[in-house]
DNA sequence: CGTGCGCTTGACAGCTGTCAACACTTGTGG
DNA sequence: CCACAAGTGTTGACAGCTGTCAAGCGCACG
């Protein structure tokens, strides 16, 4: 679930290094814009966050959301995306020298240049759900991305709105909402109230997000290619 | 047009002290798969390559396409996508160390991140257009993106298959042939067999892709976010 | 000339956006 | 405490778009 930008967790070795700041946000709060420089980069200490983008249509899309330990806002220049609180957050603050710096060291750089690379990949995964998946099978990978980042307790917490949810998987809010009672009325999940869902058939609702269980072949019977995958799990890897 | 993952313009500048390999394929011909060690990267001499993942479902995702200049298979560790021949094609193929090679000089290690930076912000955009637009919206920044490539020629040049567009637009083949005709009878193009097209309405085409001419404002009247730009053209930058 | 492949087209169904209405919660003010 | 407004979420009706299925066309190749 974190962001498709950057999630330098190589810079979180850095964090005893650093003097840091913590700021507070109240929920819609926005933490910086799209086009500011981007001078320091947050870790979310508590609460979640949203990475936006605005088009000249007016639609808006969400890149990516952060919670507690995620890294936001590491930027090249400037931030490609606004950033805002989704709930009322506590965050941690760092200033940075750019990550091509001459102070930055050897290994960490290397580091950063692989988590680019892997953010990349993660962007591709992403960008074949878009380009390829229903409404359903989008939330059933966005609610196992929720539950992983939650230590796969199946009782999920959802900070974010059914607006936020749509924005950030291309759907609109009708659909996320007709979706969720849909996925309710199969049996894969069960709905406690706007911000809370059980996940009652973790398997079934695998299979929809194109993951398959254990050991299981996809089945097909063409010529698929064999390193063929599509863990969307990995879109919430750092 | 260029690759979502990586077209680091900054390796060009090392032709010279490189040696270099120049390899000839067929059309169809595999250059490289997924998941093999990226050892090597091309630059493209002749003809036009593609860049594609296949997925468990069966589905093919096609990540770029590459023309004479361009860049592909810089990979970092492995290969995220297979690579193969448009047409018949000619590249060149340079060993590399890695990029975080100590070897590496830093001012063009600088440039590699921030041509990163610019493939995810690339990566993002294209990742609003899969989310939330159209068939013919998706192929009008298509072919706009083939245009630019060709000097603005507004005479264009398609090698690729209606499959290959399909597999990169995230359409059908049918969806992609029925668009073409009705971009058609629009009189926004005109189609000259299979593999050429003429831009008759730029302006029309470039409304459709979501670019807006000269100074012409979006026709919307909420609180759009200032910064809010989509400009497709830039998914084919470098 | 026959075959195979890619491209096009039509009919149809399914999914999702749009429009509309309503329920529920929250906050404000009387 | 109630009335009211605003925001969010849900649901239904409907239309439009796109995938699926099916058929046919044109071209290249043997």
């Amino acid at each position: 679930m974190q962001s498709l930008i950057t999630a330098p967790a190589m810079m979180q070795e850095l964090h005893s290094n650093l003097r840091s700041t913590t700021l507070r946000f109240r929920a819609g709060q926005l933490i910086f814009d799209e086009g500011q420089k981007a001078t320091r980069w947050y870790e979310v200490i508590q609460g979640t966050v949203r990475t936006c983008r605005f088009h000249m249509d007016g639609h808006r899309h969400l890149t990516g959301f952060f919670f507690s330990g995620d890294v936001f806002g590491a930027d090249h220049g400037t931030y490609g995306t606004a950033a805002e609180a989704v709930t009322d957050v506590v965050v941690r603050c760092y200033r940075v020298g750019d990550i091509t710096d001459d102070s930055t060291p050897k290994p960490q750089l290397d580091e950063a240049v692989s988590i680019l690379f892997r953010a990349m990949s993660t962007a591709q995964r992403y960008l074949f759900i878009m380009g390829h998946r229903t409404a359903s099978e989008r939330l059933a990978a966005f609610l196992l991305c929720l539950k992983q980042q939650a230590n796969d307790d199946p009782n999920i917490f959802v900070p974010m709105s059914r607006s936020d949810i749509a924005d950030f998987l291309g759907l609109t809010v009708h659909t996320v909402s007709r979706t969720f009672t849909d996925l309710a009325r199969r049996g894969l999940i069960e709905i406690n109230g706007r911000d809370s869902v059980i996940i009652t058939d973790n398997a079934g609702l695998c299979r929809l997000a194109g993951e398959y269980q254990d050991s299981m072949t996809p089945d097909v019977d063409t010529d698929i290619h064999p390193a063929a995958d599509l863990c969307l799990g990995e879109l919430s890897a750092a």
